[in-house]
DNA sequence: TCCATATATGCATATTTACTGATAGAACCG
DNA sequence: CGGTTCTATCAGTAAATATGCATATATGGA
């Protein structure tokens, strides 16, 4: 299913400011929802939402619904090249990230997660 | 110099197949010419010059003329991050780009490389 | 100098992609 | 049910990007 997902398609979903933000994000938190992506870039909510579903769309991400929150997470079938490249790009651009990653630890109120019944999603790198 | 080149500049670069083929063969291969690429990727040689101009604009490519050949490699001074993006693709994408890598080996009378005075480009993986 | 080969670029066009604002859908709570 | 919050999508438009063709530049050799 996920196996059609040549680098270029790969690099295409990641060629965008807001979208390596918000995969690097959910890279180094493991699971994050759309309000806490849509605090920690400051933007606005329609477009947050779109690109996820870009990166959803792309097989990049998979999502989950909880109540009122959808969370999102590195798709679990992502191939590993793929997760070593996140994996490689977040370790050497943590200060790039690291206004949106002080946004969303200073957010109030974030909702919680309840633990998921079967697997619990965590980050690919702490 | 580089030290602008974020990920998503980066992944920007390489967000066409275009470019993520000769960006991939010139890593395995070292260095390159253009007539080698127009060969391997089987297209035109405004587009593939074309793509090679951006890519050497991006800073990912160096270039240098040896009498009427131009001979492409990865950047010296590529960020480390960015070498390892490429040479994990590398190696989880080789049947990806094995057509390619064929018809380069397949060509007939490759210009010869002549040893360069100072630094000999090495592929970044073998 | 003239010609052949190798590479780069200008221009017009076509395609893709992103953005804004408005609105629709879904879940929770009173 | 009605209101509120959170998320998704639609329509129209603007901007960025890729392509083809012709042409310009550069090097080497007769």
């Amino acid at each position: 299913m996920l196996e059609h997902l040549t680098p270029p398609t790969v690099f295409k979903c990641l060629a965008d400011e807001t979208r390596t933000r918000l995969m690097l994000l959910i890279a180094a938190e493991g699971e994050l929802c759309v309000c806490e992506l849509t605090a920690a870039l400051e933007l606005s909510q329609p477009k947050i939402s779109r690109h996820l579903a870009q990166l959803r769309t792309g097989g990049l991400l998979a999502d989950r619904r909880q109540g009122q929150w959808v969370y999102y997470r590195l798709h679990p079938n992502l191939p590993d090249w793929v997760v070593q490249v996140l994996d490689t790009t977040l370790a050497s651009n943590r200060h790039w990230l690291s206004a949106d990653s002080r946004r969303l630890q200073q957010m109030g109120e974030r909702p919680e997660r309840n633990a998921l019944c079967c697997s619990p999603a965590a980050p690919s790198i702490s």
